[in-house]
DNA sequence: ACGACCGTGCCACCACGTGGCACGGTTTGC
DNA sequence: GCAAACCGTGCCACGTGGTGGCACGGTCGT
């Protein structure tokens, strides 16, 4: 929730703030729809005047709107849905990638997620949400850092090793957990062993509870363009279950792969 | 799509000048990615030095980002997706509908959509593509009038007759092909068939050569909140085949209705 | 070698967005 | 019952932030 991205702008304050102020109202109104004005402008530490003229004015953009039965409260319209829907490539992706997907949730019962790379970090793209009564809370959009996850350990194995190496190492890597592996030496080690085995697995690395399995999807020329998991809770994953549901995702993953048309040979 | 605004906006330009050209200009990369501020500021018709300020804010903020491979087009992030898919509701119903779609998929080979009525529209939340070579074109996140889908015709028809003849009557009936029905009185009448068959039809009232059969999930009160449609060409719908797919709509569409707590006994 | 593109950068001007303030209505507290 | 504290709304003088014309260097196609 607001934890995600910690407020570190106000660097880069120079350009274009009212454009700025009106994307974060944006933001804002879809974490916590249906929001009004005074709610809002506490929230974002704003005038009140001028969060409402940004709320009239992307109503009148047709972003948002004003409840029918509350008028006084906005929420999101599916325009913004509209527009991320067209992220490039996506929806070839989850097309493939939905029947595997319910596969794996079917025979696992678990939480399945569809997840892309994006600069240094995996952004979650879609997901199943498994039967058990505890289950892990994600949300579809949200991100974290390559090495804290299974999927993008994956993701980082299926890469060029150089590539890797230069995405681990453009920055100090950030340690959501007491289970973060931070060095670049030992998590280069560590995707030697993904490599072989063909899925990635992560205990507690993003968070103190969470466990994950992971393989990459990989297009045309063997580049990966999305991963599958599990996310589950750590206590329901000892390390005997690993390589079973590690190669059935594996196995999901590569039959993805598969119909992108790149078909893993060896 | 040019056409959109031309030069002369002038009813709300009052409101936010740079907020809405920066919307505006997200919406334009989103619809022709990955785009260059030359090309940009053309399809908008914007001084380049605007453009490209635009761009880089856009970019500054998250929004869009630049290709690693051409480093001068723009192209969507994932952000805006994250926001649009918090969606109210949306989670919940794509959750719950995606094993009926998928279900439908499988027995009839068409594409499945899950639409959502908002205003006086119906909007296209997801999609299963269809397996026939020849198959109808659509896009997530592009609406419809009501009174155009056979989505729309199931909205009004589960929702109190006083409200729809409302939303009919609030304006003039725009029609799409020559097989638009734009009358008021007709159209009610057509929904009592609606109602009594439990699925709508049209044919050709969107698109000429389009065809489709549809039935609303309700929640709660009873009310139509989303809907379950069979879209495909009209050549292949034969009326013998109206009941055989319609049924089959309204029993997947019911099932979703009995998950969201609403249980249509009679 | 030329012109027609491209993306980039600068900067004087003044429209545009800002935010403090006040109003009327409704809910809360005592 | 009243007052205080909220709510959403609207106004408007101020000055800063956004505007867009213009020019530069690079890279095509011819």
């Amino acid at each position: 929730m607001t934890g995600a991205t910690l407020r570190s702008d106000r660097s880069d304050v120079n350009h274009m703030r009212s454009v700025s102020v009106a994307l974060g109202v944006l933001e804002a109104v879809s974490e916590r729809q249906p929001v009004g004005v005074s709610e809002l402008s506490r929230a974002m530490q704003l005038p009140k005047s001028t969060a409402q003229r940004m709320l009239l004015t992307l109503g009148e953009l047709g972003w948002i709107r004003a409840s029918p039965e509350e008028p006084t409260r906005w929420s999101l319209t599916t325009k913004a849905q509209a527009i991320g829907s067209r992220h490039r490539g996506q929806e070839e992706i989850r097309h493939i990638a939905l029947p595997a997907m319910h596969g794996l949730s079917a025979t696992t019962g678990e939480t399945v997620h569809l997840s892309v790379p994006e600069d240094r970090r995996i952004v979650l793209l879609d997901k199943i949400e498994g039967e058990h009564p505890v289950r892990t809370h994600t949300e579809v959009g949200r991100s974290a850092p390559l090495h804290t996850t299974a999927s993008g350990k994956a993701v980082l194995a299926a890469m060029p090793p150089a590539q890797a190496a230069a995405l681990l190492g453009a920055a100090p890597l950030e340690a959501l957990t007491d289970h973060t592996d931070t060095d670049v030496e030992a998590i280069l080690q560590e995707l030697e062993g993904v490599r072989r085995h063909g899925y990635a697995v992560a205990v507690g690395t993003r968070h103190p509870d969470v466990a994950a399995v992971g393989a990459a999807i990989l297009s045309e020329p063997g580049q990966p363009v999305a991963t599958l998991s599990l996310s589950l809770p750590s206590q329901r994953f000892p390390r005997r279950l690993w390589p079973v549901y590690g190669e059935q995702v594996a196995r999901a993953a590569a039959e993805c792969s598969r119909q992108l048309g790149w078909d893993p040979l060896p």
